[in-house]
DNA sequence: GCCAACGTTGGC
DNA sequence: GCCAACGTTGGC
């Protein structure tokens, strides 16, 4: 089997928390639109592979939880759907450009792992997206020993 | 609400 | 293939 990959996937908590996560259990991460975080999710991602959810665009942005890649890539559906936000008119059925992956609830942490703590520890994690100037993916690899960090300051009751 | 940073689009 | 214009993301 190979390496485990370490992910975070952003979600803003008015249109999906980690509560809503929680609530559903598994849900398909329809509505990426952006090609690199699609690559990751069709090329990359492994079921049962980890993610550390994160809370973008609110008051106290950071990771929350924990979840895992839950099914195989397959189109997103959204794309197809006329009215939708999410559609795509140049996307066809035969050839779909949008592909996504279930992701399935596992754990809430305590507290949030906030952005401004990671980033009081940035040297720590080395180079990471997420800390990267700029940074606007929201499907992006996490190194295991970063992974690693950001459990711990969970574990150490976050913010 | 502001705005910097970034990705995408489309005219040429 | 360049690049200006535009739309979006997301921290603050």
């Amino acid at each position: 089997m190979p390496a485990m990959k370490h992910w975070l996937m952003k979600s803003e908590p008015d249109e999906f928390s980690i509560d809503a996560l929680e609530r559903v259990g598994t849900e398909p991460w329809s509505g990426v639109r952006n090609y690199q975080a699609r690559n990751y999710m069709l090329k990359d991602m492994k079921v049962g592979d980890p993610i550390l959810f994160y809370h973008s665009n609110c008051a106290v942005p950071g990771v929350v939880g924990i979840a895992r890649v839950a099914s195989e890539p397959y189109p997103d559906p959204t794309q197809f759907e006329r009215g939708s936000d999410y559609h795509d008119p140049k996307s066809k059925p035969e050839e779909p450009r949008w592909w996504l992956v279930d992701v399935g609830f596992e754990r809430k942490f305590a507290g949030t792992v906030s952005l401004e703590a990671m980033k009081a520890e940035a040297e720590k994690f080395g180079d990471f997206a997420l800390l990267r100037r700029g940074n606007r993916l929201s499907v992006m690899p996490v190194g295991a020993a970063q992974y690693k960090r950001i459990l711990s300051m969970a574990k150490a009751g976050g913010q």
